[in-house]
DNA sequence: ATAGACCGTAAGCGCATGCATATGATTCCC
DNA sequence: GGGAATCATATGCATGCGCTTACGGTCTAT
């Protein structure tokens, strides 16, 4: 169920991300930084659940679009400060929204309060995790 | 959000189904499997989403420990018919109680009724996917 | 009888991912 | 000051997976 349930959340949203020459981890790294806007490259992958590794490519990618920006932390020189640029949250907020839309179409067969249930449930079980 | 529960819910199964030598895909097997009893390889990777290719070291591996049979269909022979053994339908029905005794360990903040809202929930979209 | 489709099987290709290693630079603690 | 730890980076390895191709055998429709 897991399995085919997720495959088939991210056939939802992988047109919309597509269609903004986005991948799913950019926009995950996206969310993460208007979540908390300033963060270290190890802080953010822990979060997200990335390899800190992995995640370089993708953030390389993000940076030279202009959505987010690096800068040096000045209190420790190994680090790098990740924020959102004004094209980034603004990118990020159309992208969340058509995102909401589709999950509104998906889970309009279902009424008001067992859709607001669900997502309060599934909002407590990821901040849990 | 899909991601990471997704990788939430592996996480929570996983061990369960390991101490079994049992991989996911094995018990996603079974569990469609109980569900019909009986059916081609090529219905149940459609049904379970997975490459017909590729779950067949999956089944030689359930068949090898008799937890399902592959039987030749007399009114096809280039069909073999997958079932259940009852020692694949007792480890099946083992796995599932620990793994829904874990899924209430897990869910147990919420109230009763949210939770049920939440798993039906997860059901209808499951169907419908 | 023949062509095309289907079944199960084996295997190839490319990609993503988890994990690990190594590096240079920097920081922290003894 | 020196050693260990940490940061970001690059890269290797093994594994899993989606997709594809090919094969021998079988089935269906013409």
């Amino acid at each position: 169920m897991v399995t085919r349930l997720s495959r088939w959340l991210i056939a939802m949203e992988q047109p919309i991300l597509t269609a903004q020459g986005l991948s799913m981890w950019g926009y995950v790294v996206l969310t993460a930084l208007d979540e908390t806007p300033l963060r270290t490259q190890t802080a953010l992958a822990r979060t997200i659940g990335a390899d800190k590794t992995r995640i370089i490519g993708v953030l390389d990618d993000l940076q030279q679009r202009g959505l987010i920006r690096r800068e040096p932390d000045p209190a420790d020189r190994r680090v790098h400060l990740l924020r959102l640029t004004p094209a980034g949250r603004r990118l990020h907020t159309k992208l969340r929204r058509a995102i909401r839309q589709e999950e509104d179409r998906l889970l309009n067969r279902l009424s008001v309060a067992d859709r607001q249930v669900f997502l309060r449930v599934l909002q407590a079980l990821d901040a849990q995790s």
